[in-house]
DNA sequence: CATGAAAGAAGCCGTAC
DNA sequence: GTACGGCTTCTTTCATG
């Protein structure tokens, strides 16, 4: 799907924000709001817009703590990647994975309320799994960013 | 601010999904959508729901590289650190970025539209700091998963 | 103090131009 | 692309347990 300036102005506008109306929308990038309107569904349907979600402080739930797992696997066998994928994904904890290339094999950043909580993990998705040689574990002492917005235009020099 | 389990249940609800209905939520969790409209409205002015904001897919913005850095500084001056903060806070390409303890200090999620990119980006991020001791790069394979959702609720084992 | 019902305001979205 | 109009959704008020 190809994007013009408007489109693109629109999504780094909803990307801030979601709730501001299509009319507000339609005075900031100079078009209608049935303009705006017919943009905002067509980038929806074509998947350029993934989904519109609430984003909720993990601290007012208890989520006080942000580690960051190294993990380095014993067997790249793909039944057994997928069968840790699976569970990485299942997890309501690990709000990211990814496989990497590199020293380690997946990196996962995890949201829990206490130590105790991620130790509990580690033994669920580590050592459970069979396949992991080991892993490393950054604790955040500071969550500098932690941002969702894709960069769009020219704001990426 | 306490929660009880019709605010938990609403914001389970729109993490998935900011888009549906006052009444629709109340119809899931019971309640009616004006109820649902003072709970929503309370919890965004608590801020226990940050904001509300559409996920792109970098991909049809044509980021189609996530790129894993861990950096190790020189050292660990206060006002150092504070302005490679700001520097990485500044660049639209750095996805989150997280201060940590143990064997590195800075791990940054970077999105980027090619290894070029990501390569100026280092150049500008690390080596013109001068308080940049060492870097390492993990490129993505595979983003098993990128969520926002926090666990709500006794999802949590 | 939070709820549900109902009325008024605001926003969405199809049709026409 | 814009302008209009019906229809959905939101938001406030008010009486109630």
């Amino acid at each position: 799907m190809r994007l013009d300036q408007f489109d693109l102005a629109l999504l780094e506008a909803v990307q801030q924000d979601a709730t501001i109306s299509q009319q507000d929308l339609g005075a900031r990038v100079n078009l209608s709001s049935a303009a705006v309107n017919r943009r905002l569904k067509k980038m929806n349907m074509h998947g350029v817009i993934r989904k519109t979600v609430a984003l909720v402080d993990p601290a007012h739930l208890g989520y006080a703590l942000t580690v960051i797992t190294e993990v380095e696997v014993e067997s790249e066998r793909l039944d057994l990647l997928d069968a840790m994928k699976r569970s990485f994904l299942a997890c309501p904890q690990v709000q990211q994975c990814y496989y990497v290339a590199g020293a380690c094999d997946f990196v996962l950043v995890m949201l829990v309320r206490n130590m105790e909580e991620y130790t509990q993990l580690t033994r669920e998705l580590f050592f459970e799994s069979n396949n992991v040689k080991g892993f490393k574990t950054l604790v955040s002492m500071s969550n500098v960013k932690v941002g969702t917005a894709v960069p769009v235009g020219s704001e990426g020099h």
